[in-house]
DNA sequence: CTTTATTTTTGAACGCATTCAAAAACAGCT
DNA sequence: AGCTGTTTTTGAATGCGTTCAAAAATAAAG
């Protein structure tokens, strides 16, 4: 196991994520990147695609992460606020010595050529997982049944809203940015509860008619 | 007036914008375009400080346009659905041509060091401005007190959102888009209604402790 | 009309991501 | 060991955004 080739990919991949952290994502060139890591500047090429392709790389390390850390957090409470909230502070935590590679992320997640977006296809099966970290968060809570199912994905796109306002977010240790989670979030619990009422019937249709059209 | 030097930067930006068109944004190269123009390749950043800077004209030239055309609209009608649509699909319209435009817009758009975001700073003036249509459209409707003065920014959010999906969105004409707006705003107008229920009083006072909070 | 300051234009040069053809290392097979 | 195909490595070359020092055109002043 470990062939040559892997450690070599890893060495390079560990080299650039330090660089990155040292003097930022723009600031560190890919030929920084191979002669520190002691290659060839092609070879950075082979092992990775583009230099964005090294933040796609640190965005999987942070999935591997959250499949450590998470289940255990999931399973410390039944209450669906503590547990969404520790889905979306790991990402906080897990970014906050790379907010460059955050902004390379959705600098590239805007454009639909791009094969690295977070909304493309490429990058499906990580973003179906993350997606389904709300889905085991949300399991034992009772939600509306028509709109259930689109919950997940729906906590998701918070989630990915949240990061941005994050990113521009400069109060220190990103506090606004803290507020405005657990804020959000309240109002989101708080219509959930709302929406089981009968008189909420004609909003949960429009709600769904919503996300019917949205869907992928 | 119109002086010779404003000529050449209009001529700059004219072509451009055709070769954008007809070459796609990233195909064409700066030296694509100041050869075009007739100038040499350093003319082209005398005038625009970056390949991005002819976006953001272009932008600007939008805002022109909307200037002209949207008073006719919101006075032929005093219904906000027609309204707010109007203001929207007139910017899909102006970007249906130049889709690879708000990419590289939107691209700009995520990273907060970026001068041209159409979050940051040097935007602002623009950016009030589009937030002042739906502020123009709202004239003469009621909407919850306190909820109001950040309606009209709320919809401009809503409206960036949109573009995104838009961006997204291969259906011929983005008829799903089209879908999802009109969709989403009758849900939008509907929670207006309910809001002023006094049942909603709760719901609104979160509301709007998560407007406080991301207030800029 | 000179002289001097300012704006505009030029094209070569720079830095960096990325590509590529060729070499080197490696693996499997006889 | 020798042969053949594959993986890995190399470093020079390419293309493009951008910068820059110097020239040219223009305007202002005397």
């Amino acid at each position: 196991m470990a062939k040559k080739s892997e450690e070599t990919r890893e060495r390079i991949l560990d080299t650039s994520l330090a660089l990155f952290r040292e003097r930022g994502f723009d600031a560190t060139t890919m030929r920084d990147v191979a002669s520190e890591a002691g290659v060839a500047t092609g070879a950075a090429y082979y092992y990775f695609r583009a230099k964005e392709d090294l933040v796609l790389a640190f965005y999987l390390r942070t999935a591997d992460e959250a499949r450590e850390l998470l289940p255990e957090q999931l399973a410390a409470t039944k209450e669906l606020r503590k547990r969404i909230l520790a889905i979306v502070n790991l990402k906080y935590e897990q970014f906050a010595e790379h907010r460059e590679l955050l902004t390379a992320m959705l600098k590239v997640g805007t454009d639909p050529r791009h094969p690295l977006s977070p909304f493309g296809k490429e990058t499906k099966a990580i973003r179906e997982e993350s997606i389904d970290w709300f889905a085991r968060a949300l399991e034992g809570t009772s939600v509306p049944k028509d709109i259930g199912p689109y919950l997940p994905r729906l906590l998701w796109l918070w989630q990915m809203a949240l990061l941005m306002y994050w990113l521009w977010d400069e109060t220190p240790g990103q506090r606004r940015t803290q507020k405005l989670t657990e804020a959000t979030l309240d109002l989101i619990l708080q219509l959930l509860k709302l929406g089981s009422l009968p008189l909420m019937g004609p909003v949960r249709k429009r709600v769904v008619k919503v996300l019917r059209i949205a869907e992928e």
